[in-house]
DNA sequence: CGCATTGTTGAACCTGTTCAAGCAGGGTGG
DNA sequence: CCACCCTGCTTGAACAGGTTCAACAATGCG
């Protein structure tokens, strides 16, 4: 039962270190000796790879905090088109959102831990770690400048901008959870855990531009790429260029 | 100096009244005799047509509550293409992410009033209000939400679906101020008080696409047009299934 | 009324899609 | 151990939705 408790402190944790200074009183919102409590609240949660584990619809009891693996977050069209609308990974927060209802779904990529903590355990919580609150708000809040800057990406970029977005964020948090393989404004290696769809999905192209698209960038020394689940990009500062629109090739 | 307060009140009152039952709470964050001390908090703002109150990337000072007008909120690429990320309105709370610099721009539609309060207040004020801070985290998760059934816009719908979404969207709020002409189930007659080139950037077209869809569903008695800024609906139903791609034409 | 701005319409064009075929990798079974 | 197959990825060619460019109409304002 401890192990609960343990793995969601070590997300966060994991988490403070990725953005360094900023969340570092984050970390304090609950204390290592206040565990028990949460202990007794929450629920780890397992899900086996592909498992869906918050369907789209279904009424929001639960809230999570993923404490290992990474899942993907979507919503369909009755005819089945699909809208990923992120990646989850350690230390995220699922069904934030407080309506009734998930408004996605979420899948595991690979094997998935999570935490579980009821909606009603919640404000319990709340009132316990005052500081918790705060959390959820930044938590909320980082959220909702993500979501802005992916309004940008679907709404105005081209395939190659789009791409290329998508591997500078990649690379972001492998670098702080030390995935990735980082050399200092040099070459940087990270796995790409999703498939070619999830990604087609997540940048709103289909494959077969993804494909294409890798495929140029591959041809023009930007990265190199390795079995199709790992990525090595050869000019991260020419990638953030074309991410923002700056450079075009 | 009570007007400010008031006023704010005002837009608090006319948001429940919109999202029945469910907002009731929010209501009693702050109790009518407690305006004094918003009003101690807050300054007010008047901003004539045109004029941007935020700016991308400025640091984030202060928080703002629309009273009154509307505004369109978006951010740039340094090429100068626009990607719209809303319209706020009565009632809407701008600059809650609380970060470090403004993540888009807001520019006043027609002339806007606002309440401002410096980011340092809100502390008081939560602390002060406690419901104040569910009301934020309300207010950031049904953003969310929102946002979330806008990457599906923007990444998988057609042009037809994209105006049908952003019209019965329009048409929601529109009922509830007493702005649009209902008639239960029947024709709806809304302003659109932004250009075509906001609704462009808005759903990710471009003037022209925007200007042919509307005339598309012209021509199909969707809707009619009286001086490219008031539409009536003639068939809701049929927009909402296009809109969620259920029905095609 | 005349000018400027905004919206509409038309035609050529292009980016990304669709459809279809080929390829690579990985696991299975003979 | 290798042929086989299955799935996922890549590549090619035709296609189409939406863009771009350009001209025209409507609106609105001095």
């Amino acid at each position: 039962m401890m192990e609960t408790g343990r793995s969601l402190m070590d997300a966060v944790r994991e988490r403070c270190g990725r953005c360094a200074g900023r969340s570092v009183s984050i970390c304090n919102a609950i204390d290592d000796n206040d565990l028990p409590v949460l202990v007794a609240e929450s629920s780890r949660v397992t899900v086996p790879a592909g498992r869906c584990f918050i369907e789209e619809g279904a009424p929001a009891h639960d809230f999570y905090v993923l404490t290992g693996g990474r899942a993907r977050l979507f919503s369909l069209m009755p005819d089945g088109r699909r809208q990923i609308i992120g990646f989850a990974e350690l230390g995220d927060f699922l069904g934030l959102a407080s309506s009734d209802s998930y408004a996605f779904t979420a899948e595991a990529l690979g094997d998935v831990n999570l935490c579980r903590f009821p909606h009603s355990s919640i404000d319990r919580l709340v009132e316990r770690f005052p500081r918790l609150r705060c959390r959820l708000q930044q938590e909320a809040s980082g959220e909702l400048v993500k979501m802005q800057a992916r309004l940008m990406l679907l709404g105005r970029k081209t395939a190659r901008e789009r791409l290329a977005s998508f591997l500078v964020e990649q690379a972001v948090p492998c670098c702080a959870h030390g995935r990735a393989v980082k050399d200092e404004h040099g070459p940087l290696t990270l796995p790409l855990p999703m498939s070619r769809t999830d990604i087609a999905d997540y940048l709103g192209l289909t494959i077969e531009t993804v494909s294409r698209t890798f495929g140029l960038f591959k041809k023009e020394g930007l990265i190199s790429v390795k079995g199709a689940s790992s990525v090595t990009l050869l000019a991260p500062g020419t990638l953030s260029s074309i991410a923002n629109g700056i450079r075009q090739g």
